[in-house]
DNA sequence: ATGCATGAGCG
DNA sequence: GCTCATGCATA
């Protein structure tokens, strides 16, 4: 059984939505306007007026006219959980980075098993929620301490909840949510075929791919706002899971067999250097240089088209280049817990020098030949 | 963890 | 034909 596909998470099908003032409304517009408009998780509040969002969940969101905004997860991630804590706000102020974060690293258990197993083994786990340190302390009014009130938010614009957009904020979250995966013996595949039954309308299953880049922070930046809270929601469900040892199941997948195998074309090095040394002369090569440099290393034309937007989309995707301002991403940082990014000063008004792409962190280089 | 690939949406 | 989110396959 395949897992159920779904839209991806930033991807709106509602056209109004995408447009420059888009869905994101809610988000800090000082910061938005600095990346990319694309909407992340378009939402039509009416179903959940209608309550309909359920029965929304339960179909193919292809067929359905509304998508997930993150701005509809504010209150989604408030729920419970006294441990858990709570979605800052975007301003991000009165919040000190990482430093914070040195979550000491208790060992690991010595073999990744799935969450049914972890919770079959009734193991109380001591300590289950070494408090992930909360930003900005919501306003009261907003917080909603009961467990009984509706589990998707019918409103959200405007409330003050906004989504998680700081960077250091985002990257704060993926390295505690990496830890606490871990800790629960959880594996990135596991994370991502249960995200499936959080029934969260719109989320399906992710790959462990996604899951690890998101961990290692090797998504857009867009594409980390969108996640977080989906990712968060599960943690907290898994967290819960936990303690009562009595785990509800619904976070065990089902493990889809994929026996259907993609052949991967695999560049030699030679003609990758070469690739690369193109690529730095000219990162948007026109579609005849494309045929040119690909007859020329003797490759099929729509691999080496292929190979440059991958290449473009990976300096870009790069969640932590986007606030860095350099030449390029070549190598990029190892993707370690103990790799620190360089993150700009507080202020996400100025994260990044004028001459820099907002949205890329890279001069930009958009002319094509 | 990451390289190559796919497909929706878009201009 | 591009961007972007995402996945399969594999190093």
């Amino acid at each position: 059984m395949q897992p159920q596909r779904f839209y991806p998470l930033s991807l709106n099908p509602i056209p109004s939505f995408t447009s420059a003032s888009s869905s994101v409304t809610n988000v800090d517009s000082r910061r938005m306007q600095t990346f990319q408009s694309q909407s992340i998780f378009g939402f039509d509040n009416s179903i959940f007026n209608t309550g309909a969002a359920q029965a929304l969940a339960d179909i193919d969101v292809k067929n359905v006219n509304t998508m997930l905004r993150p701005d509809m997860f504010s209150n989604y991630l408030m729920g419970h959980g006294d441990g858990a804590y709570g979605l800052p706000s975007a301003s991000g102020e009165g919040f000190e980075a990482a430093a914070l974060l040195p979550v000491s690293s208790h060992e690991p258990p010595d073999g990744m098993v799935n969450l049914q197993q972890v919770m079959a083994m009734h193991h109380s786990y001591p300590a289950p929620f070494p408090q992930y340190p909360m930003p900005t302390p919501f306003p009261t009014s907003v917080v909603n301490p009961t467990p009984t009130l509706p589990r998707y938010p019918l409103a959200a614009p405007n409330s003050g909840l906004e989504v998680e957009t700081d960077p250091r904020e985002l990257e704060r979250f993926a390295e505690h949510f990496k830890q606490r995966r871990i800790k629960l013996g959880v594996t990135q595949a596991d994370v991502g075929k249960a995200l499936a039954h959080l029934k969260m309308p719109g989320v399906g299953s992710l790959s462990q791919s996604t899951i690890c880049r998101f961990e290692s922070l090797t998504l857009s930046h867009n594409n980390m706002v969108a996640l977080k809270p989906i990712l968060h929601s599960w943690l907290e469900k898994a967290e819960e899971a936990m303690k009562g040892k009595d785990g509800t199941g619904e976070l065990s997948g089902i493990l889809p067999n994929t026996d259907k195998k993609r052949k991967r074309t695999s560049i030699a090095a030679p003609e990758k250097r070469l690739l690369e040394d193109f690529f730095r002369q000219q990162p948007r090569p026109s579609g005849e240089r494309i045929a040119a440099i690909a007859d020329k290393l003797d490759l099929k034309k729509n691999v080496v088209r292929v190979w440059f937007c991958n290449q473009r989309q990976k300096q870009k995707r790069d969640f932590r280049s986007q606030f860095r301002c350099r030449g390029g991403v070549a190598g990029g940082l190892p993707s370690t817990l103990s790799a620190r990014p360089l993150l700009p000063p507080t202020s996400t008004t100025s994260l990044l020098p004028t001459k820099c792409s907002p949205f890329t962190g890279y001069f930009e280089s958009t002319f094509r030949e």
